[in-house]
RNA sequence: GGAGAGGUGGCUGAGCGGUUGAAAGCGCUCGCCUCGAAAGCGAGUAGGUGGGUUAAUCCCUGCCUCGUGGGUUCGAAUCCCACCCUCUCCGCCA
């Protein structure tokens, strides 16, 4: 979520933004509401202060013994139109509310125009892809004939886009887990985490992925529940509502987690194999940094994920995305690419993202610079370290 | 699932319907003391959102906020209703 004070004093750098994103909120109606909700809250206001004043005299008047009928009347007559006032108001916060959250964030200063991800710029490589003197078979032939992957049973006890690991496959997933997490705890600094991955509204709306996506997520039925698309949103909604001292920062969390997702939006694209499943598992890194710091950090954090790729010899590349590619609530994002021999080019296998405030605002994450000093929002940053399924099937294809 | 207790500032914790946005303590900031520190003493210290002023701060000022939302009242942290959450005990359970 943007600071509509800051929309309010950088509206054409905000319309930029939003054009570059093709986003279609209508920004002008924002402003106008904001206009108009100032205007009204001055004349609520100025009623209530006189009626706040009136009280006061009243309870003057009565502890003297004195009348004050005629001051209880005034306020009766103020009361009706502060009634009205606020609910105008009320139904303007709330149309506020809903526009803000709407609004993407605004990329960074450094990340590229564009449409799509033919916009995106390819930042560095690591790693020759290997050349075989045959057709590489890929992880969905490769899996069912070695007897560790089974994509038609899944679908017996689920669905279509599930997996089930057998064997060797599921010994590799739970090592390629531990593997993930000893780096990241062992050899940098991360704390492990183990949440809860089901998750309440309220902290489903701090990271971005509702109120705008719900169609993506996986909803309990019956409660109030969602399947957590990842564990970016448990572990940042860990200090939700919390002041943090700011001798603390930076945080480094790093969790693993099974990871839901809908896939609405997704129909028909990588139908085959265990690249875009429903349920997935993911090692996650999530940073909360000092404003000052993010931009540093997320080069750190990137890097961090990358190691995991370079101890397992997987070749990849690294591209920032374009304006028209990122994610909602990101102003900047690396995307590291494994090499998959059988798709005969990079495939995504880690986002690395600085929120900036835009998560923090939402989630009302705060830090006090000094002791003393008002709390400011801190800027959180996350990506995958990396996700697990992709590497078993890179490995497979690369390796086998 | 059954029974009970409770949600108040950064934290702990008081609060007869009317200078209580909130006692006290802790923490923190500044000052005094000290060679320096500790202790002691003094002062200050909630958040949000508007308006005025400003280059921007500072500053002045209004409104809202004691879990959330309604209600009663001239006036609600305080009374009433609903909901949410936390804790304790019992039951069930990996």
């Amino acid at each position: 979520m943007l600071d509509l004070k800051f929309i309010r004093s950088n509206p054409d750098r905000v319309r930029r933004a939003l054009q570059n994103r093709r986003s279609e909120v209508d920004l002008d109606r924002l402003l106008a509401l904001d206009e108009e909700r100032r205007s009204r809250l001055v004349e609520a206001e100025s009623l209530k202060s006189r009626r706040n004043a009136a009280s006061q005299e009243v309870a003057r008047r009565k502890r003297r013994g004195e009348d004050a009928e005629d001051l209880m009347a005034e306020v009766r007559g103020i009361n009706e139109r502060i009634k009205d006032l606020d609910e105008r108001l009320r139904q303007l916060d709330a149309d506020i509310q809903a526009l803000l959250l709407a609004i993407p964030n605004v990329p960074h200063e450094s990340v590229p125009i564009g449409p799509d991800s033919s916009g995106n710029v390819e930042v560095r490589r690591w790693g020759e892809p290997r050349v075989f003197p045959f057709e590489p078979k890929a992880h969905w032939d490769l899996g069912p004939e070695l007897g560790i992957l089974d994509f038609e049973r899944a679908a017996k006890i689920s669905g279509s886009r599930f997996v089930v690991m057998r064997g060797a496959g599921a010994r590799l997933e739970r090592a390629l887990v531990n593997f993930m997490l000893d780096i990241h705890t062992r050899q940098q600094s991360y704390v492990e985490i183990w949440p809860p991955v089901l998750i309440n509204r309220a902290s489903m709306t701090g990271t971005g992925q509702l109120p705008k996506f719900e169609q993506d997520a996986f909803k309990c039925q019956g409660y109030d529940y969602y399947l957590a698309p990842t564990a970016e949103v448990p572990v940042t909604n860990l200090h939700r509502d919390e002041i943090i001292p700011g001798e603390q920062l930076p945080i480094y969390y790093t969790a693993y987690t099974a990871c839901f997702r809908a896939e609405a939006g997704a129909a028909g694209r990588d139908t085959r194999g265990m690249i875009r499943v429903h349920q997935f598992d993911k090692v996650e890194l999530v940073k909360f940094t000092r404003p000052e710091d993010s931009y540093s950090e997320l080069e750190s954090l990137t890097r961090d994920a990358e190691a995991v790729l370079q101890q397992l010899g997987l070749p990849y590349r690294v591209v920032v995305l374009c304006t028209g590619d990122m994610g909602f609530s990101s102003a900047k994002t690396y995307d590291i690419e494994v090499w998959m021999p059988s798709y005969n080019r990079y495939v995504e296998i880690s986002s690395c993202s600085n929120f900036e405030d835009f998560q923090a605002r939402r989630a009302n994450i705060r830090y006090r610079p000094q002791a003393g000093a008002k709390a400011e929002f801190v800027h959180t940053l996350n990506g995958s370290g990396v996700a697990v399924g992709r590497t078993v099937a890179a490995l497979l294809a690369s390796t086998a």
